[in-house]
DNA sequence: GCGGTTCACTGAACCGGTTCAGTGAATCGT
DNA sequence: ACGATTCACTGAACCGGTTCAGTGAACCGC
């Protein structure tokens, strides 16, 4: 059956004869089957931190073709920025499911991705992680957050709030850590807050920010997610932007561009990072005998100012 | 091994000793086999017909809650709005990779959705199919149009742009015949033209819309994308929302609360659809002896009026 | 005309689980 | 003390493909 379908060891008539039976009964190949034997599912499991950020959506996107054109599907999973769902969600999709995974970790120190890594094939998009895995795509965010928090510092702000994912149970938020270490030598007093991706949740927490006194001269957001709540919730306060307030986002999503005024933001290429993760991958699929080799991608980022950030009078 | 590890017609201990050696040696069930006896995968496929929406990428989100709860996970794949593609994508998925499917369908007259709905559970999203499915969540979009459009005509607009997305080759675009028909009602003149969901894209249509002589007083957009993008080039030509051009969108994402002005919507609840969907899928996979019920779940929208429409003075 | 090779085709093993039927020992009642 | 029943455990069939090895017929050259 399988030979005939193929046209191995086969007369080409009787292989036409098959095919057309096949046809006329609509018959298909169960891919669970062949699964089973080739040991390849083609699919790829993409594990999102927070799938209610816009920019994870776009990422998730750009996945889909990246990964389309090397001939694997995408079966997305949202850990909804809770780092045990997050582990719960790896663990499951490690069933065999599928032939890799594409993870941007909540909690990148977690023994966890170790583990996933001896059995699967594991792309890491964003921080480093620890251990060896399979291949990651970088993000370069000390350099990111640095452009942001020195721009704001060159235009005279000095008391900056900073809108960072929350991430309940992870010790220590790299982001965070580099957003300290850059205030630090700037002297620039952030006040670091945690935020949902949500625009309503966002929302709320920059209204609770705005509310505090003294009031911040410029919200730095770690995703344009959080930005748009900003955004909300100064047009509620009555306060102007950028005259009132400077916002800088992060990931310049193309919502960046369709805000008033255009968002400040930290711009990375989601349709290069989406082909590296799936080139990345697909080496490592085929590859499986080679040691992991480990690779690494850096992704510089690069500063777009729009009209958020002004000058602090 | 399998009862073992279950605690069938085993004991205690040995189910214990078992258990352990299966976390020492970081054994899991290779969910590909079982898969094949049981005949189930846990798997349903999503097939959007352009996830550079920022509605269905919502919409996915949703359904990754909605399928979580009843224990699916998602199979996420892109038409990109060909329904060629579309059609491709479905067969495919149709290889049995997956208990069921949840199609939002570009071109829902095709036969394809006929002959796929014999082979799996199928549930359709959004306008109607004419052969009878396992369920069906149908958006009213004749009452969503005719909210927007009246709405817009007793705001004293009388030249009004359509911008819908673009389907390339199916014939009668159900939301577009219904345009026609409540624009000959009102006695409106509407303009349909086809735009692309990405920002840039329909950036480029409604900047081409607003160079037109008359220049339209008002756009409707079916889909508040491209509203965004309708912003941005409002925007480009120095236009004034809402006092220079009103702009109505369609999905009322949470984005039309950010956006300045805030913009006007038509509005369902992506979460209650995403659960209605999933539902209605559940209930298929659980009972696939019971002939194709072909349940139909109406969602009736609702105008969401904010700053973007305006009297045409 | 006969041995050897090519060729199309067929039966059986295998992937890794689940589940049914069968085995032997221990426990029960009388 | 002996037969009947319960119980834990084991071997084998099965899911639906892929692929290897084996079979028989046709075809080749000498």
């Amino acid at each position: 059956m399988s030979y005939a379908l193929r046209g191995i060891q086969t007369s080409p008539e009787t292989q036409k004869r098959v095919r057309d039976a096949a046809d006329e009964l609509g018959y298909t190949a169960h891919a669970v089957a062949r699964a089973l034997v080739s040991g390849r599912t083609g699919l790829v499991g993409v594990l999102s931190g927070s799938l209610e950020d816009l920019g994870e959506q776009r990422f998730v996107q750009a996945l889909d073709r990246a990964l389309g054109e090397k001939g694997f599907s995408m079966l997305v999973t949202d850990a909804r920025g809770e780092p045990q769902r997050e582990a719960e969600l790896a663990r499951q999709l490690g069933d065999r499911w599928v032939d890799g995974l594409i993870v941007s970790p909540l909690d990148p120190s977690a023994d966890l991705w170790e583990q996933i890594a001896e059995t699967l094939p594991l792309v890491t998009v964003g921080d480093a992680l620890p251990g060896p895995t399979v291949g990651e795509v970088l993000f370069d965010n000390r350099t990111g957050v640095s452009l942001v928090l020195e721009h704001l510092h060159a235009l005279g702000h000095r008391r900056v709030a900073v809108l960072t994912p929350s991430r309940p149970t992870t010790p220590d938020r790299p982001a965070e850590v580099v957003v300290q270490e850059v205030c630090r030598k700037l002297d620039l007093s952030a006040t670091v807050v945690n935020s949902p991706h949500s625009l309503e949740g966002a929302a709320r927490v920059a209204a609770a920010v705005l509310d505090g006194r003294p009031r911040p001269t410029a919200i730095f957001c770690l995703s344009d997610s959080i930005a748009c709540g900003v955004y909300a919730a100064a047009y509620d306060h009555g306060l102007r932007l950028p005259g009132q307030l400077s916002v800088a986002g992060y990931d310049d999503h193309p919502i960046a561009n369709v805000l008033t005024p255009g968002l400040t933001s930290v711009s990375w290429d989601s349709t290069d990072v989406a082909a590296a993760a799936a080139t990345l991958l697909a080496a490592a699929v085929d590859g499986r005998r080679r040691a992991r080799s480990g690779s690494t991608i850096r992704v510089v980022p690069r500063l777009v100012e729009r009209r958020s950030t002004r000058r602090h009078s």
